[in-house]
DNA sequence: CTCAGCTCCTGCGGGC
DNA sequence: TGCCCGCAGGAGCTGA
């Protein structure tokens, strides 16, 4: 699933598609992805300006002017399988037909410059709402969210905080979206692999001086697949269709068996499952 | 409140 | 070749 790097590679692969145009026509192929679309979804959103194009954990937010009615936010999740694709995901295989429908193209929004996105999510996890703008910060999907990894909010101190009476692995910890917002299985294996903790650590017991190295082997490990445009294993395309490559700097994530990356490490990477998903990590580097 | 386990859905690869 | 099983990047819900 498309955890924050590949979400911030969508956002930004879409700017300069969306941002500023006008939403001719919207079209709604089924009533609902993981849970209803909106009443009157593809109506709504007919006609209004996008004024930004945000993102808020694994979350899109694309704003929609104002003033009648007031200023909406269309929020949108990828789920695990979802794609937001400038033209379609017709394009490539059927590229003499742009207009194509492919199989689980569940909404296509076009502009008045004439592009278009297409949603396509084959598992359907995914999920969109509109809501007011000035009101996101209370919608149920955002409210319970901690703290932006790559901001000004999330530092030492504040995961620390965080984790401060969690009797949960420190896995489970970070997979929790009200820790630090926009991890997912991927980026919290490499993380902890970058950071030399174990998994399998509970997370009250780390020190303030490894919760500090923590914090950083996220930053760290963010903006590194960020700059390299996400990881494509399955279902994760850029909205341009490419493939984001961060997936050939994995260190531990899907690598069981092998050696451990570590300089002067003699560990091999291991593969363990806690509350039902696979964790990646060298058992002699990651205490 | 916290936490582990199950659930939604489809597709793919491996083993037989 | 074909079938069955397990597994997949999320996260809401249930029940202990």
């Amino acid at each position: 699933m498309p955890e924050l790097p590949e979400v911030e590679t969508v956002r930004r692969g879409l700017v300069p598609v969306l941002e500023g145009r006008v939403l001719s026509r919207v079209i709604q192929r089924r009533p609902d992805l993981r849970w209803p679309l909106p009443d009157r979804f593809a109506e709504r959103l007919t006609g209004r300006r996008v004024s930004a194009l945000r993102r808020r954990s694994k979350y899109l937010l694309l704003d929609l002017d104002g003033p009648a009615p007031a200023p909406e936010t269309l929020i949108a999740h990828l789920g695990m399988s979802g794609r937001l694709l400038i033209g379609g995901a017709a394009l490539g295989a059927f590229a003499h037909n742009a207009g194509a429908v492919g199989a689980h193209d569940h909404v296509v929004f076009e502009t008045d410059d004439g592009a278009r996105v297409t949603f396509n999510d084959a598992r359907r996890f995914g999920a969109m709402d509109l809501w007011p703008t000035a009101d996101l910060a209370a919608h149920r999907w955002l409210a319970g969210l901690g703290p932006e990894p790559l901001g000004p909010d999330f530092h030492a101190q504040a995961l620390g905080a965080a984790l401060a009476g969690r009797r949960t692995p420190i896995k489970a910890a970070l997979l929790d979206q009200r820790t630090v917002a926009g991890l997912g299985n991927i980026y919290v294996c490499e993380a902890l692999h970058r950071a030399g903790i174990s998994p399998r650590r509970i997370a009250d017991g780390i020190g303030p001086a490894r919760v500090a190295r923590l914090a950083q082997a996220i930053r760290e490990t963010l903006e590194a697949a960020i700059a390299a445009g996400g990881s494509s294993l399955r279902d994760y395309r850029r909205a341009d269709g490419e493939l984001g490559y961060f997936q050939h700097e994995f260190r531990v994530y899907g690598r069981a068996g092998a050696p451990c990356p570590t300089p002067g490490c003699a560990g091999e990477v291991g593969r363990i499952v806690q509350s039902g998903r696979s964790s990646f990590y060298c058992g002699r580097c990651q205490r």
